[in-house]
DNA sequence: CGTTCGATTGAGGAAGATCAATTAATGTGG
DNA sequence: CCACATTAATTGATCTTCCTCAATCGAACG
């Protein structure tokens, strides 16, 4: 996969340039849950999982710490890893469709959600407007991602792709407080690979190549840790990807 | 691309076994709407935008004939369809998650929309619960679509990426009581491409292929129109595609 | 009737998958 | 705590798929 003719029906006009709504969790949201219904503690350790498929779909979680990856698997038993999210994101709106669950949402590392009745957030968000808006808004984030992914997938080389991963794992930690000059991965090559549809061998050869290259730093301490001495040179790294390929089309 | 590493935390339970929840549409939630809002009819004609990136969200917009396209522009300039929409089908929920739409929404033939005030059609939800059970539930099925596109893109080859474009796109006409033998695509080669994540000429090779393979066949008039005869040979075509790298694996 | 745009098809090349071997981390039981 | 077993990661060599470039053909349209 590479990039490829981007010739559909070229509107003149600048745009608004759309990337991933990054800046999605927002206390407020938080602040309104715990304001209006009884949200649930649970805890979990790593491998543990939210949910599965095929579970009745009762309860939304706002992850409240850790990671985790959501998992779907097709009717001819592919499986991929649709999403990795963290604090202050959602969980279960795959559940919304039909009532049950058609993924698995797993945790990655110990971690805690917060659980929330669908049928009280129902009758609360009538009750209070602002609180049905934030929920909307949260499922409109997760579209847009969705669909920033698929951009991803469609139109950047895998070595852009693996950028772009650790760039958004970065944004998001940087975007909920936490720091983001050192990540620790918590997924394997494989994993990642199948992510970001790739196999692990380019995985592996990329995070190198990004090593090489010095936009990243491998920890002393396995190859899980990943240092990112400035974000910054990430997103230029990407854009050096694409670039040689607009150039071609202008 | 290609088929990668589905090693994925293999879970050993059988699946319920997960596809693009196509069934869709429902005259329900149409009843409901005209019920309860005062929907207004929009005619468009092909080539003219729904709405646009950049413009404020304040409708919500369910396609009542012809087709449409969903197309998105990262902030570098690489732009995508992501999603065709038909009889049935919701449009504008990029608007949801702050305010603006981030995506062009395109006539691709003469057709029309109902339009529905948001704040509208929240205050009519609020009375009506199953009102907005049936959006977030239309909410659910764009996300799990998005996956589905998401998951042919990373794990099928070229061919039958093509092969599940067509598959998709005779089963939504068919879950809306539309013919489905013959199907007129309403995209050039380079937006299929697009949409598919491929060159416009892989795409014509995988035409070919499958006409060769008889499991689609050309209309006389022009190479627009396909016809079908049986969607069951086209998901036997996809299965083929996925079996072989799926038994090197067992 | 020529021009233009879309589609098809072939030849060559490049990105990335696959296969295979090696090395590093992690875990386990003695 | 260590030897061993196991799993993850790296790196290289080769092969496949799909992209790129280019030529041709057909259909639509002025």
């Amino acid at each position: 996969m590479t990039p490829q003719a981007a010739t559909v029906e070229r509107t003149a006009l600048p745009r608004p340039a759309t990337e991933a709504p990054r800046a999605a969790p927002s206390s407020a949201v938080l602040a309104l849950l715990q304001g209006h219904l009884q949200p649930q503690p649970r805890m979990l350790h790593a491998g543990e999982s939210v949910y599965r498929a095929g579970e009745r779909f009762t309860h939304l979680h706002v992850v409240h710490s850790g990671c985790f990856k959501v998992v779907s698997m097709s009717a001819d038993g592919r499986e991929k890893v649709v999403a990795v999210r963290f604090k202050g994101d959602w969980l279960g709106f795959d559940g919304l469709a039909d009532g049950r669950h058609d993924c698995d949402a797993i945790a990655m590392d110990t971690g805690a959600v917060l659980s929330i009745r669908y049928d009280e957030l129902l009758a609360a968000g009538s009750r209070e407007p602002a609180l049905m808006l934030a929920f909307h808004a949260a499922l409109g984030r997760e579209l847009a991602r969705d669909r920033s992914s698929l951009m991803s997938l469609c139109t950047l080389p895998s070595d852009a792709r693996v950028a772009e991963f650790l760039r958004d794992w970065a944004e998001s930690l940087a975007s909920r407080g936490l720091r983001t000059d050192q990540i620790t991965l918590r997924m394997t090559r494989a994993e990642i690979g199948n992510y970001l549809g790739m196999t692990l061998e380019s995985v592996s050869r990329a995070l190198s190549r990004l090593a090489r290259e010095e936009v990243i730093r491998f920890a002393e301490r396995g190859r899980r840790e990943v240092q990112i001495p400035d974000v910054g040179a990430l997103e230029r790294f990407v854009e050096r990807c694409v670039a040689p390929a607009r150039a071609t089309l202008q």
